[in-house]
DNA sequence: CCAAAAGTGTTAGCAGTACACCCATGG
DNA sequence: CCATGGGTGTACTGCTAACACTTTTGG
């Protein structure tokens, strides 16, 4: 009963899906694919792909999210390129039947990423689209007939939920913001993605507050209207201590 | 360029691994067992083992699980039998060269578990044990004489930190408790976890004023010395609001 | 001037820390 | 009697929620 016996195991494949969240007119919104063939034809999907032989989950989800969107994500394990969107490894789904096909290992990522002009997949501009994570969920699963394909349903609530609880204690909620943001449009991000409403003040008292969270970028900007607001970028702090609390209701 | 083209994809062994863990003697152990065959033979390693054909990942955790000790775990996403033992993913690791033999993904578990009689191992009765998370740690990874086979540093690094932190914020820590159990066996197990000494006074007054975490099974005992103390059982909750409070230092 | 958004000040209340103190048992 | 662990009371402190108020722009 070795563990480990290469001669005999079960042919798996193994795909990495994406669950690429952003904030855009104050909703949370996922990227989804229009699948071009069966099963689901026709069905939104989250983007994915299969994972090549001589290659790490990381670089396989960051592979696809570059060829889905152009974004060049910053894997915190991998140092080296950031451009803002920050993935990481979410969870690995294996029921024998979520791909009615063959036996499909997905390892999903999540990605946190800044309001981008438009999405891209491969060239074919009306096959992906942002959409508001609320009617993705409110849509059903796959049983249901505008629900995403096969387990994605089930993957994008996961993903929502590690959104929604990572930003609370941690400053990843600067992930959605453009590389210099104000401290509204910051707070329009967290109330965005919790759907609750904050007061003004006390964010602002309280992030401004939290060492390393946000350092002052130098300029102003009055692109939301009313008083100029000061620009900031993102701290070097990754835990916030104390944390964000999420309003109870 | 489908994401899902079945006929042409890399061959994969899926495996699980599993960080099993308790405490015992105050300090936080983890379940590791002897290879018996290359590579890596002779050196300790985390249990696990292939996923069948038509199996889903937790059950194969589950069974890899009561296969290494016996143990029935309760996945709270499959209501069932609930012997006490937590169980829950923890992440995927999928390095192409982390198995030198072939390309092997390991989704890994993460097992809470009471302390248990003895390890038993297939009948094997010396070819497993429970070994301090410390020493295991120390010890260093795969590329060190005494480390953990593979990546199984790594992985039950993870599995370590996923349990301290999760303890903070839900009652998993009665998952490391028999049935029932004092206040202070209680405590002992978060400065376990922790590696820290807590105030016995606050904690008590803050497990126990918090809802749901703990009901009173009626009887006291004083197995520990010194006054008689209640027991309690694990409560409904498994969100605790307000969290514990790890210590900073 | 008015609306809108950015910021600052103030207060009441709550939760955590530290620690003095009492309780109930075994030896 | 004393050591040991269980359990309660209390003062202090820091964080948060709520909200009054001032600042600075655009229209």
């Amino acid at each position: 009963m070795s563990p480990y016996d290469p001669s005999a195991f079960p042919p798996f494949a193994v795909t990495v899906d994406l669950v690429v969240l952003t904030v855009r007119r104050h909703a949370l919104c996922a990227l989804v694919v229009k699948r071009g063939e069966p099963p689901f034809q026709g069905r939104w999907a989250l983007p994915g792909g299969f994972v090549r032989g001589d290659e790490d989950l990381a670089a396989a989800a960051a592979r696809e999210l570059a060829e889905e969107t152009g974004l060049c994500a910053h894997d915190p394990g991998r140092p080296g390129v950031d451009n803002g969107a920050h993935l990481e490894q979410l969870a690995t789904y294996g029921d024998p039947k979520r791909d009615p096909r063959m036996r499909v290992v997905s390892v999903a990522h999540l990605v946190l990423a800044p309001d981008l002009p438009a999405p891209r997949a491969g060239g074919d501009a009306n096959s992906a689209r942002w959409a508001p994570v609320d009617e993705l969920l409110a849509a059903g699963d796959a049983e249901a007939p505008g629900g995403l394909a096969f387990d994605h349903a089930q993957i994008l609530g996961d993903g929502v939920e590690r959104a929604r609880s990572k930003i609370e204690y941690s400053s990843l909620a600067t992930a959605f913001c453009p590389t210099e943001f104000t401290v509204g449009e910051l707070r329009r991000v967290y109330e965005a993605v919790w759907g609750v409403a904050l007061d003004p003040r006390n964010f602002h008292r309280k992030v401004t507050g939290t060492p390393g969270f946000l350092v002052p970028a130098g300029g102003t900007t009055t692109r939301q209207g009313g008083r100029p607001a000061q620009l900031f970028r993102a701290g070097g702090a990754t835990l916030l201590n104390p944390p964000m609390l999420r309003p109870e209701v």
